[in-house]
DNA sequence: AGTGAGCGC
């Protein structure tokens, strides 16, 4: 017959304490590198110049531009940051991501691919738009 | 509106 220690294991072993470890590995975000950077929860006074100067402290800086509205001209909080390649861009992330800029907690990623290629009003090839990513 | 998630002209 069955001990009470025997029964014991047995349920220990199957039951509760075995797999809590089964819906950890299903979500994955999965960034796709870009040297391009979204930096968003900007403060609308920050502009494009102390966004460089911070960035450049993580990675050499090819352009760094806070968006404005067009009409308006005022900031709309985010903007992006061009690095001159993918690691300092991974830099850069970890050198903004969660930090304090102009009195807001700004966050860093990798930006998605921008505007498709402009079908409206593309009279000649758009061959610089790698450049402009 | 400079008032709070987001992806750039």
């Amino acid at each position: 017959m069955a001990t009470r220690a025997g029964l014991l294991k047995r349920f220990f072993s199957t039951s509760m304490f075995s797999s809590q470890t089964t819906a950890a590995a299903n979500a994955k975000p999965a960034p796709i590198p870009s040297t391009t950077l979204f930096i968003s929860g900007l403060n609308k006074r920050t502009t494009s110049e102390k966004l460089n100067e911070e960035a450049s402290k993580f990675g050499e800086v090819v352009h760094a531009r806070v968006v404005t509205d067009r009409s308006s001209g005022y900031s709309k909080g985010f903007g992006f940051v061009k690095y001159a390649t993918i690691a300092q861009a991974e830099q850069g992330i970890k050198g903004l991501d969660a930090q304090f800029l102009d009195g807001w907690v700004i966050f860093a990623e990798f930006a998605r691919s921008r505007t498709p290629p402009g079908y409206l009003a593309s009279t000649e090839k758009n061959t610089h738009q790698a450049e402009m990513d």
